[in-house]
DNA sequence: CAGGTGATGTCAGTTGCTGTCATCACCAAC
DNA sequence: GTTGGTGATGACAGCAACTGACATCACCTG
């Protein structure tokens, strides 16, 4: 056995949740965090760049699946779509984690500090759609556009599927929510 | 005269873009933009609720001006129609304030936290859009998809109008925007 | 077994932000 | 004109987030 417990950087993320959950995120210090997880405040942040940044360790990888969705999505489909399919693509992540989706969402919407780093997430992935659009010939503004309509429609499938009680996936959730998207956009301008 | 110049808020306000764009947003101290505003400390925070928030005092005002054209709208048009047009005009309060705009935006795109608190400000007119719309009767998702679409349509407008050189006005640019989002949007689902 | 490496601990320091109380021009009522 | 209330500010103490610098020590590598 090593001469710490292993997995420093996964227990203070699963502590932090917790703690997030039990006394809400302002009244958690990041020492009550390192104190549970059996580490000091200096080894937090040495993992993790702030205090909310350790709710979002898992967005790298979101965002590396959507690009990869985008890059291997098949030709022909029109931009909206590929972005839509991708998102529910690397969506297939957080499939079988619903409780914890569920727990991690109630802490962040409790709190407009966290919400703020959720959008900044949110705003990356639309940008790494962007460019992952451009790349496959998508001009300019309709990649940027494609991309955070993409993200508008992740938003609500998300939201829905994280707070409703049904059975769907988020897959289908997200894939309901491109289509609404599309009947309200169809509206010609008079 | 008072016993202080008068206007401490406008005077902060001016000072902290100053400085942000001078020194830079971490940077710069907020005992530094007191000091040159001629307040404490202590005043800059009675003023703002945090360093970020003195660059969006004006964001209260653009959100009414959006909800009040939304309410405003005329009945026939489609829910993408009435956001697109509601932030058309409510951009107009900021369409002889080019030079502001820029100068801001530049501070803003040089810095993530400042970035974040942009989000937060966008989510916030995407939320006060979305109960305007319910209140003309659209359903949900519809209401929050069109509403957070209009925020994606204002965004890629507003910065292609305040990074562009052309003399076209705020209105127009987004509503060439939106003309692309529907493009983009238009394709069917194979 | 010597030396390098990586993760952690320790500690001092800056800064954002808050609570509390004092101050003082201004204004209204008497 | 004096009195008392009000609103904005100053002064000051204190907490918590975050950072930089240096020490420690198990582990690996040659």
């Amino acid at each position: 056995m090593g001469r710490w417990e292993p997995d420093a950087r996964g227990r203070l993320a699963r502590v932090a949740l917790e703690l997030y959950a039990e006394r809400g995120f302002e009244q958690t210090t990041v020492e009550d965090i390192a104190e549970r997880a059996g580490v000091t405040e200096r080894t937090f942040f040495r993992h993790f760049a702030d205090k909310r940044e350790v709710l979002f360790d898992g967005s790298g990888a979101l965002q590396q699946g959507l690009v990869d969705a985008i890059a291997g999505a098949p030709d022909g489909l029109s931009p909206i779509d590929v972005v839509g399919r991708a998102f529910a693509a690397a969506g297939s992540m957080l499939e079988d984690r619903r409780d914890h989706a569920r727990r991690r969402s109630a802490v962040i919407a409790a709190n407009p500090a966290l919400q703020e780093r959720e959008l900044l997430k949110m705003a990356g992935l639309a940008a790494a759609a962007t460019t992952a659009l451009r790349a496959r010939g998508v001009p300019d503004p309709a990649a940027g556009l494609a991309a955070q309509a993409g993200v508008a429609v992740f938003s609500v499938g998300f939201e829905a599927w994280v707070t409703g009680t049904s059975s769907d996936t988020l897959a289908a959730t997200i894939e309901a929510s491109l289509a609404q998207l599309r009947a309200v956009t169809a509206g010609a301008a008079p």
